[in-house]
DNA sequence: CGGACAACCTGGCGGC
DNA sequence: TGCCGCCAGGTTGTCC
């Protein structure tokens, strides 16, 4: 779940807990989510760099280091926090990697569905190099976005889920911002009228800054990086509201399969 | 290009 | 109470 507002908000708060800081001991406890390296090469590496800056680009975290970049993805249950050295650690069930810091602390990563990711390479582009635009960014043109919207002919919901069409948007935030938009889900993206696309490219904006904001949707996973949950989710208007009234026209929340994935929307205002 | 589906994982939940 | 199977969702890879 964590999405682009859920990792912003993560980056946030962990930015100034680790810029600075520099690696002393790293252990990772489930080889598969280190991308191609060994956990000991990329242990090895790790250690003696330091944190020269801490971004988010998409659904990635991006360390840049004083040698490399470490990214980390945390997919579904992927959650990043750091703590006093040996400080309660056998309370987290779910630890998958330790980063030790030379002020004494350390960067953990938890994942109870061992989706995550973690990569270390010499140029962060390897691994976000084929990421589409960055939503809030001035790079995201509302007349880019058309064009490139007139190009596809699939359905529109999965396309904002394609992270090489725009970079950040999951399932929570792509039924927010259709709702928003109130445009159909499975409207074919090349059928999308230009007023029609244009509340789309600003919805989408609206509902990442608003999921910013209320600091992430705390679904059930989710958490920010000291641990509080998010309260974006206290302003759904049809993520997991099935059955409940439009809080727009009065009609009842509808749940279906698009793409194989459960989307909610209103089928009376979203056309 | 697009769509379907499996795979990667675990826990929560409904049904029996 | 316990077991079974489905569902949740980010991403990649495969197949048609």
């Amino acid at each position: 779940m964590p999405e682009l507002p859920e990792v912003e908000t993560v980056v946030r708060g962990l930015r100034d807990e680790v810029v600075g800081r520099r690696f002393t001991h790293v252990s990772c406890h489930w080889p598969p989510q280190i991308v191609g390296l060994s956990p000991e090469a990329f242990a090895s590496r790790l250690v003696g760099r330091c944190v020269e800056a801490l971004n988010r680009r998409g659904k990635f975290i991006v360390f840049d280091l004083s040698e490399g970049a470490l990214l980390i993805h945390l997919k579904m249950t992927g959650r990043l926090y750091v703590a006093a050295r040996g400080e309660r650690e056998e309370a987290d069930r779910w630890l998958r990697a330790v980063f030790e810091m030379d002020d004494g602390r350390e960067l953990r990563f938890s994942d109870l569905r061992k989706f995550g990711r973690l990569y270390l390479v010499s140029q962060a582009s390897q691994v976000i190099g084929g990421l589409g635009p960055e939503p809030l960014s001035d790079d995201f043109t509302l007349d880019e976005f058309l064009a490139r919207l007139a190009r596809r002919r699939g359905m529109i919901k999965p396309l904002l889920l394609n992270q090489r069409f725009i970079a950040g948007i999951g399932n929570i935030y792509a039924d927010e911002a259709l709702w928003l938009a109130r445009i159909d889900p499975r409207r074919r993206a090349d059928t999308l009228k230009p007023h029609e696309a244009e509340r789309l490219y600003h919805a989408i904006r609206t509902v990442l800054e608003d999921g910013i904001r209320y600091e992430g949707a705390s679904v059930n996973w989710y958490r920010k990086a000291d641990g509080a949950t998010g309260s974006y989710q206290d302003h759904f208007n049809v993520y997991r509201r099935a059955g409940q009234p439009c809080s727009r026209c009065g009609a009842s929340i509808h749940k279906i399969r698009v793409g194989q994935r459960g989307t909610h929307f209103c089928p009376t205002c979203q056309v």
